[in-house]
RNA sequence: GCCCCCGUCGUCUAGCCAGGCCUAGGACACCGGCCUUUCACGCCGGCGACACGGGUUCGAAUCCCGUCGGGGGCACCA
């Protein structure tokens, strides 16, 4: 039985390479037919946050992932946040204590940065030196009597190649040597990330690490705990990480990178969850839009890309587009929609709404976009763009919406059948077509020279609203 | 500085492991055309890449070596 985790700590939004990591994890366990952990690494009390949890909650729920254990639904490995879990730490440090794979370390902060500053200089990997590796009983007795802060460090046996098969990098091999003996315990008696990581990967049966390839060097470290623990080692996967326009690693300066910022500009989720395992992963035929269940189906881990991926906004934005204008159902779409026209002020039922949105959902690419795209439907009392005045500043235009407004001002009722009859009427009286004759109507009705179909419009906003803008603007120009 | 990972169109990638089917395929972006009362949508077309240099081989994007380039990591952060 195939057993993931993901395990983000709660110290912001969810962030889209996390959201990725997450993603694979889930998607790799269903098509496994596996489970997948929640797990809240919230050891750094500095830094993480309970409402940061929620967020990650939230964030992930609406992502489309769903997990059969974590610390919100609880389950057999209990607890699932680190910092519930420090009396099972405590004794599997004992552990190692008794085994003697760790020992105390008395260097202060000041020797340590001295020695790594000295190493670079030199050439060499900056790593500690095992100077406290093998100090007498008699020694460590004198330093603790007075007084001095120890940390526990890791034995790691010299010279030895750790050898581990990646599912995504293939055979990784690496010298201990290049980091040396490293810390498990703090001086503040607290265990350290690559130490908990075991200890709950193991604990929680996890069979499969899959996590971003930033952990990569970490990765030796930890199967170092693994057996000297006694644990099974897991197999490793480990994601090419995402990068920004400038290719350096995703972050905060390249603008919005949170599921949150996306979720609230517009994006539907679908979209990013198909987005999202674009990234580094690519189905075998040429249709890249894929339901959540087509993308488990077709999944493999294996099949991940080993380079990092420059995260494209634009394609995402595509895909989104795709999502609004053809996968999601109308009123499903229109649902999602409503707290955007609120947003922007636009009142209405929702009837009202999913008229809107099927006038406008093959021109928009995200939510937001309804801003625009909407406005014709909401507001009455807009500006005339400076390109719009010139069409009812033009003789043959006024004189086409004069003429509209007499065919309609003793209508009760208009729908585009009545629209489009109208029209063609002005161009049989007046000689005028095309252009010459929509662009002033157009312009008259909406203010602007471009955007959804009139007749549309017209139909939905009512005889009475066009009534309105039709005089307005026989008023403005006349 | 040291170690590790990686290197196909501007971007995401297919192909690479099992060399010929590759005059390298798709998608986004960009450009042009068509459709259309406008903008979009849609459709059609175009632009555009095997980082470089050596091998191995009848034959290399695919295998090997080197160079260059990019990224990640080197904490009493996770």
């Amino acid at each position: 039985m195939v057993r993931v985790r993901f395990a983000p700590s709660p110290t912001g939004y969810l962030h889209l390479g996390n959201a990725r990591t997450a993603l694979f994890n889930y998607i790799y366990a269903k098509h496994t037919g596996g489970k997948i952990v929640l797990r809240i690494e919230d050891t750094d009390r500095e830094r993480s946050k309970k409402e940061y949890e929620d967020m990650l909650i939230d964030d992930l729920k609406w992502l489309g992932i769903e997990w059969d254990e974590g610390p919100d639904v609880g389950g057999e490995y209990a607890p699932y946040r680190q910092s519930e879990r420090t009396e099972i730490y405590k004794e599997y440090v004992e552990k190692l204590k008794e085994s003697g794979h760790i020992y105390k370390c008395f260097c202060t902060p000041e020797e340590l940065e001295e020695e790594r500053k000295k190493a670079m200089a030199e050439g060499r990997p900056p790593r500690y030196s095992g100077k406290c590796r093998n100090l007498s009983p008699e020694e460590i007795k004198k330093l603790e009597e007075e007084g001095k802060p120890y940390v526990w460090r890791f034995r790691v046996p010299d010279g030895e190649y750790i050898v581990f098969e990646d599912l995504i990098k293939g055979t990784v091999e690496i010298n201990v040597d290049e980091f040396g003996d490293f810390v498990i315990v703090r001086s503040d008696g607290s265990p350290v990330y690559n130490f908990v990581v075991v200890v709950d990967d193991a604990l929680m049966k996890i069979t499969h690490v899959i996590r971003g390839e930033d952990h990569l060097s970490n990765t030796p470290k930890q199967i170092l705990i693994y057996r000297a623990l006694g644990f099974q080692e897991p197999k490793f996967a480990h994601l090419p990480i995402i990068l920004g326009e400038d290719r350096s690693k995703l972050s905060k300066r390249h603008g919005a990178v949170s599921v949150r910022a996306f979720r609230d500009d517009g994006y539907v989720s679908e979209a990013m969850f198909n987005g999202l395992a674009l990234l580094g992963w690519h189905p075998k035929g040429d249709n890249e839009v894929l339901s959540k269940e087509e993308i488990i189906a077709e999944f493999d881990i294996e099949d991940v890309h080993n380079a990092p991926a420059v995260f494209d906004r634009a394609k995402l934005k595509w895909l989104n587009g795709v999502y609004i204008r053809e996968k999601l159902d109308i009123d499903d779409l229109t649902r999602r929609a409503v707290p955007f026209f609120e947003g922007f002020g636009y009142r209405a039922d929702l009837e009202y709404y999913k008229k809107v949105m099927k006038a406008i959902r093959d021109s928009i690419e995200t939510l937001m976009d309804i801003e625009e795209r909407a406005k014709p439907f909401f507001v009455d009392d807009f500006h005339y763009s400076e390109d719009g005045k010139k069409f009812l500043e033009d003789e043959n235009g006024y004189k086409v919406v004069q003429l509209f407004y007499e065919k309609i001002k003793d209508m009760d009722d208009i729908t585009k059948e009545d629209f489009k009859k109208i029209t063609k009427e002005i161009q049989k009286e007046t000689g005028i077509k095309g252009k010459g004759l929509f662009m002033p109507i157009r312009v008259a009705l909406t203010g602007e020279t471009s955007g959804v179909d009139i007749a549309t419009l017209v139909e939905v906003i009512g005889i009475e609203r066009v009534k309105h803008r039709i005089k307005r603007a026989l008023e403005y120009f006349g």
